[in-house]
DNA sequence: CTTTCTGCAAACGATTTGCAGCAGC
DNA sequence: GCTGCTGCAAATCGTTTGCAGAAAG
């Protein structure tokens, strides 16, 4: 049931995180190692201009490759938000499983927790679902808003 | 709690669509008719290419240009499906809230429905987004898998 | 008639990819 | 030294937009 049964300090997260990348056969390159480390740092998912802003060294289609390659790895987990820039985060597997806040407005997207009984719910209508004909292996569930900055710019 | 107080079989659905439409100073075009129509019948989320599809003589930008249109005159909505193809449904004012299984292999998606307190449970949570300095206004929630045909299609 | 629409083709912008040289191990 | 990784620039591809003529009212 645990997400991670690791220390909860973030040592063990980032051996998960490396041996995860030396099982997928992905060695340790300077700019994977940015990408990660932004990544385990920023609480939220992040944009890929944000991840760039991390490191003038990171070029952009080395940021896009090795997102795509923690994907792949199992490492990270791409989140849609509500522009059109695609969000990246650790996998649920190393953080746990969470929800998100949206904004609507800047598409800035925040991590959220839920009740478990709420969970609890989800798992019941899983089944509801496959009696019309989808295998269900994950959900999303986001609340879509205004994030603290956007209410306070414009109106409201 | 009624999503649309009209009759239920359609006829006053048009009689909305139409009077949003003409409440947004649209014309009752060859080419918007022909979108909304494709909507009202899909009872699922489209695709422009499935949108395309039921009209030779619709042209991809009008298509396009029409489906921004009534989005922005609340007829229309805009889903995130798994793919790279936005896929477009009749306004929730219009059908009814609900919810989507989405098929994370094509991108299919179909309409959903949740038990009531379930939902229920959604307007708890808001408060507690709200403390996070969120100010929430709606929410999505979706089952992701395979759908039938995909299942079918690959192992298992 | 006047204003909104339409189709076409060009423009956009996020993401992807080919390639030649650099860097892990 | 291999092999994978990087930066660059070009290519993709869904979606948007400019424009001149057609259609709604």
């Amino acid at each position: 049931m645990s997400a991670h049964d690791d220390g909860a300090d973030g040592t063990d997260l980032l051996a998960s995180v490396d041996q995860r990348l030396r099982a997928a056969g992905l060695r340790n390159s300077r700019s994977r190692q940015v990408v990660v480390d932004v990544l385990v740092g920023a609480g939220r998912p992040l944009s890929l201009p944000e991840i760039l802003e991390a490191d003038v060294e990171l070029a952009q289609s080395s940021a896009y490759r090795n997102l795509g390659e923690l994907v792949e790895a199992g490492v990270a987990r791409r989140v849609e938000s509500a522009d059109d820039h695609a969000r990246f985060e650790l996998h649920e597997s190393l953080t746990g499983h969470h929800h998100h806040l949206v904004c609507t407005t800047c598409g800035r997207v925040e991590d959220f927790d839920v009740p478990d009984d709420f969970e609890a719910g989800i798992d019941v209508m899983v089944h509801a679902a496959e009696s019309q004909g989808f295998r269900i292996d994950a959900h999303r569930f986001d609340l879509l808003g205004r994030c603290a900055r956007c209410s306070s710019a414009s109106g409201d």
